[in-house]
DNA sequence: ATCAGATTGTTTGATTATCTATATAAGTAT
DNA sequence: ATACTTATATAGATAATCAAACAATCTGAT
């Protein structure tokens, strides 16, 4: 435990304009990806939390999150949301459909195609599990001045633009957790 | 295919003081959660990527990667750094140990703990699995200009605690993926 | 019309992750 | 000593996840 808590007290967090190459303190870069991972181990432990208050499946509830923010998607669509094999999506939705959380529907003119979309036990279920995490960031964030919102707005998209990340769209929900490769083929 | 990327079209990334109640407009909260998300995805992607390259699993890199950066490290505190629990932790060392790629030894004083870690075996199997999207990123960061750099600090650092996640510690990787509850109990 | 190839989903078989609950073992304190 | 407490490990169960094979359907070129 000491362990743990020791290896990240070296690091100086406001060390603003510290020569880069002296030994024992980190620039700038370090001070970003710390913020950064701090942020990720949040949102993560998150989805996991609220996840297990509905009794869904981290997987499950960002499936069902995506639905209800997007209505009616293609399975495939879903797994491209969500980052999985179209595999797994398709056990997945079978679980939720056992459930009666979500149904499936044939594609009409092209028959091949399989809609998916969230019922209502589906929604009253994401009820029972309000992210908070989402929740108190909105309302902290509003309460923030205009110029300061802006600010950490424009620093998040350039650290999109930083990660390269600009061809990744923005999965609905505050989360990652089961998530696959890149946006290659499938 | 279209469906997902309409859903998005209509976010107005650039809509800085907008009217935040008139319609089809996203206010700032929203501008900056979609850029969060796209990072979150950007990074998770990013991981299962590189653990694929290597023939290891996701929690797998993510503990190898904490040992690296950590020494030698208490399982409990491995568990709680990948917020996985204890007997996950277990399992999953069980499986590195097999393969050669880490090392359990006995505590000395108290001898119910068992320190892992990283035999030069688990160390040449990370240097053959960069971290492209970490790497990217220091490079890119360290392209911009001081005041930039400091700011996007800064706004991540907000970020942190917008989310009230001070007291949650980073891991010392780029990722999220197997992760779990609230640093709660064990 | 027909047939090759592409697309979209599902199924199968296997591995791994992960949890809860329980067991084991070793410290600590009364 | 006896009863807690802490640190790991094990067992049993469920679910995630993938790759590969399969099935159904559509498209386009002949």
């Amino acid at each position: 435990m000491a362990q743990l808590s020791e290896g990240y007290e070296s690091l100086r967090l406001s060390a603003a304009h510290a020569d880069m190459w002296s030994e024992g303190v980190k620039d700038q870069a370090e001070v970003a990806l710390v913020a950064l991972r701090r942020v990720l181990k949040a949102t993560a432990s998150n989805v996991k939390a609220v996840a297990q208050k509905t009794g869904l499946t981290a997987s499950q509830l960002l499936v069902l999150q995506v639905l209800r923010t997007q209505g009616e998607t293609l399975t495939g669509d879903l797994a491209r949301a969500v980052d999985l094999k179209q595999a797994t999506i398709s056990i997945l939705i079978d679980r939720l459909q056992e459930g009666g959380l979500v149904e499936r529907r044939r594609g009409e003119d092209d028959r091949r195609r399989v809609w998916v979309h969230i019922t209502e036990k589906g929604l009253s279920a994401l009820e029972g599990a309000p992210d908070l995490l989402q929740i108190t960031f909105r309302k902290r964030f509003s309460e923030l001045a205009d110029w300061e919102q802006a600010s950490i707005s424009a620093a998040l998209l350039r650290v999109v633009s930083l990660l390269d990340a600009e061809k990744i769209e923005a999965s609905p929900i505050l989360d990652v957790s089961g998530v696959n490769d890149f946006p290659s083929k499938n």
